[in-house]
DNA sequence: TCCTACGATGGACTGAGTCCAAGTCAAGAA
DNA sequence: TTCTTGACTTGGACTCAGTCCATCGTAGGA
């Protein structure tokens, strides 16, 4: 655990960031002005594949990073300012799949995002 | 409708198919040499405006263009190879987001997303 | 003290997508 | 028929997100 790891991690707490690895990285720099880029995505990438983070892409383009990895939840996003909120639909939505919708597939995770507008998009 | 439309929309014809714009423009390619990579995004942007075809971005690479839009749908996808497949999932997920997990927000579409190791991927 | 190895750095590179100025073409007007 | 107009296409430059890699720095062990 080095300085710029640990920095990295800080900047991800909180229950409610969703933040691209861009402005993990501003964040980071403000406390530790020469963490490089390299480091910022190598540490995101250690974080998720040790289930720490979750890495979300709802919109195609920049994936954005979710330190909320502990309580299963779904997202719903803003079609418009891309705003992300964590929700926590009723259901299974893996028991919704019958078999012979798997195509021999062995399912192991469902992610469900729902879009629509937010109150300040109206 | 020009030459180079009609042969986009000819590519993406078929049910099944989930290209991405680089795979459209190869196909197109081979049926109309000149095509440009730029008409091909054109005009793949104007069939997604139109409710013709569906984008799809299930691993935050490149966008996947599903012809498949008259018929609601969700889709399956090989963790490992990244084979995707259409289902039909028995329920309806918008019920399941209570009012109070909405935000305020009005919420008009899902998409969910199954992942999984397909039959080759064991 | 010197070595070694791991992590950090920054710059080059790639892939996907967008932008834009210039070229082409077809249909209607003169 | 020729001219004009506007829509579509082209290709190249550009941006943005992310990856790669050679090199550097540093902490811990011999």
């Amino acid at each position: 655990m080095t300085s710029q790891r640990r920095v990295v991690a800080e900047v991800l707490d909180g229950d409610h960031v969703h933040l691209t690895a861009d402005e993990v990285h501003a964040r980071a720099a403000h406390r530790l002005p020469e963490i490089s880029r390299a480091t910022v995505y190598n540490t995101l990438g250690e974080l998720v594949s040790l289930g720490e983070v979750i890495e979300v892409s709802t919109d195609g383009r920049a994936k954005r990073y979710d330190p909320n990895a502990h309580h299963p939840h779904q997202h719903l996003v803003c079609s418009n300012c891309g705003t992300i909120r964590d929700v926590h639909p009723t259901g299974n939505p893996l028991a919704d799949l019958p078999a012979e919708e798997r195509f021999g597939f062995t399912v192991s995770e469902v992610e469900v995002t729902y879009r629509g507008l937010c109150p300040s998009c109206v």
